[in-house]
DNA sequence: AAAACACATTGACAAATATCTATGTGTTGC
DNA sequence: GCAACACATAGATATTTGTCAATGTGTTTT
């Protein structure tokens, strides 16, 4: 995994988006098919396929299709990546620990 | 602190744009002052000045003025609920730990 | 094979965002 | 007080992004 600052842009593009924050919220509890997002969203189907993408193209979430169907589940690995750069960042000076 | 959707997206959105995250890698060596800053982005100094209100505004910056200069420094606290978010959505079904 | 289904892709459009120039505001030094 | 400085705000513009309707693609069912 490289931490340019493109890449990590792309990463938390998967959380600065509303609808994808929803989406998140109801994957985790759990895999969940295309269209059972579709239906808690108000969104049209295409517009929730867009989102799955960029979702994908982060890493926080995995695709997997089955028959007609796909479905989605967080990658544990993916939030993984999240939390290591965050992890960098608290790596502050240790003088100012009183925010 | 309260984890409505809107709320979330807007944390994030401290991360989602490559000039932001060049900032914050600055910043996790320390407080810097914004003319300090100005000089590693190759930006105007509104646009500066326009990146580091959004990430004050997340939370996951804070600001002090000093004189006539104004010192960031990334907030630990606002750390801490980028983290909390994503420790939330790793509590995941455990059936399928292998991502 | 044809129809129905689930989802992706394309193209268009509106809203949001990043960027700049110009100007305003508060602070310091003379 | 005035000039210089550091930063913010306002306004304009181009790019990006979210959204939809229309259509394409692959799968299942009859």
């Amino acid at each position: 995994m490289e931490f340019n600052d493109k890449n990590t842009a792309l990463i938390f593009k998967a959380f600065c988006d509303e609808n994808r924050i929803k989406i998140l919220n109801i994957l985790s509890s759990g895999e969940k098919c295309a269209c059972r997002l579709l239906e808690a969203l108000s969104v049209t189907q295409p517009t929730l396929s867009h989102h799955m993408k960029i979702l994908c193209d982060s890493g926080i979430v995995t695709a997997r299709k089955e028959g007609k169907w796909m479905y989605y589940k967080i990658s544990q690995e993916g939030l993984r990546v999240a939390e290591t750069y965050l992890a960098i960042l608290k790596n502050t000076e240790k003088e100012d620990e009183n925010d």
